[in-house]
DNA sequence: CAACGGTTGTACCAAATGGTACAGATACGA
DNA sequence: TCGTATCTGTACCATTTGGTACAACCGTTG
């Protein structure tokens, strides 16, 4: 009924359910089922099973890309921009996404073609626009890549070591020393404020 | 011919070659003739494509803790220990196990049976043996564990990067500002004196 | 030799898979 | 009203899947 009909509800409710039990093993009959359709209306509208997982990882795509500009990092410092990035992406509504991410990437390194197209752009598309803002904290455009570079890592991390143990305290322990040591203040052995031991310590 | 005979050598060979290829649209045929076995042998030897997937997964993780036990993590500074860490995990020799490691990985998130034994110390076999370093550095028992646990997702979600887009250079300059980070010479701003010059430089 | 347990090949199975052919719907403009 | 283009359901297909039944092979031990 909307300008693209069912094709687009489709592949919307396709995503979801995907994302909540795994795209591995599931037949064009069990996704086309469970979205109230037959699985002839998939092959109708996306030609193939790997046309409906291309869509699929298409639109995956396209949605972190938008969540990734949603996050403002406009002015904030570094500590504070790690902060509020972390707090948007390990929200556990997006696990069920998330674990699809981490799916879906490892199909993509083993060339499955449905999936390589989540791979451009996986870290780029992230890095650039963090490391625009760190360059206005005054680091030299490599250091602030590099910098961006290990604050994506760092996300992805943690994020992969929430999905499977569910630590929300302890991940976000480490994510805290994380931003701690960025803010310069880490290094030391001070519970309450993460790390105030300074660097001087190491050296005598 | 060893004490187990065929069996052992058959499923260190299903390991490489599902490192090499993916465990997941693979038939039991498909891997049993690329193990010059018939699929036949490996129901008689595993009982079911789920026994076999069980022994690979539990071989994979009993070689992941070897290879961490051979890390001497002993008394090294923190940013040294971070550095051979890297160096050895990055490895491009070990890439096709970590492939594996990423898929199994995401369809351990989903629930899938034969994967989930993956996810049993998937944090704290790499984080224990790393928070006792830490302490040994000046660290209390809960900040130590946060900084272990940070290292290993550094390490982790670089090496997603690395897998994906094949940038070592890129992917190792955000290693060695991690490093300086961890090492304190960091601090906020100043750019060049933060991820640029590796340890030895530190003290004087 | 015979008997035996561990191993392997051949042939087979029911079930499920992705995909197709074709006949209806349904809507909409001429 | 017809014609047509977009959909959708039914029935079907060849192929592949994991798994099994059964007989044969092999080395050892008696």
């Amino acid at each position: 009924m909307t300008e693209e009909g069912g094709r687009q509800r489709l592949l919307e409710t396709a995503v979801e359910y995907v994302a909540a039990h795994g795209v591995g093993e599931r037949s064009l009959r069990q996704i086309a089922s469970a979205l109230g359709t037959s699985h002839r209306m998939l092959i109708y509208h996306f030609g193939s099973k790997e046309g409906l997982l291309v869509e699929v990882v298409r639109l995956m795509e396209q949605r972190q890309r938008d969540s990734l500009a949603e996050l403002e990092v406009d002015d904030a410092p570094p500590g504070e921009v790690a902060r509020r990035s972390w707090a948007r992406v390990s929200d556990p509504q997006l696990w069920p996404y998330e674990r699809l991410f981490f799916e879906v990437y490892g199909r993509a390194l083993h060339g499955d073609p449905a999936a390589t197209p989540l791979l451009d752009g996986i870290v780029d598309a992230w890095v650039d626009p963090l490391a625009v803002s760190m360059q206005r904290w005054g680091l030299t455009g490599d250091d602030a890549r590099a910098q961006a570079r290990l604050g994506v890592a760092v996300a992805r991390g943690l994020l992969l070591d929430l999905l499977a143990t569910g630590d929300r305290a302890g991940v976000d322990a480490a994510m805290e020393r994380f931003v701690a040591l960025v803010e310069g203040l880490a290094a030391g052995g001070d519970a309450d404020s993460a790390g105030r031991r300074p660097v001087e310590h190491r050296c005598e």
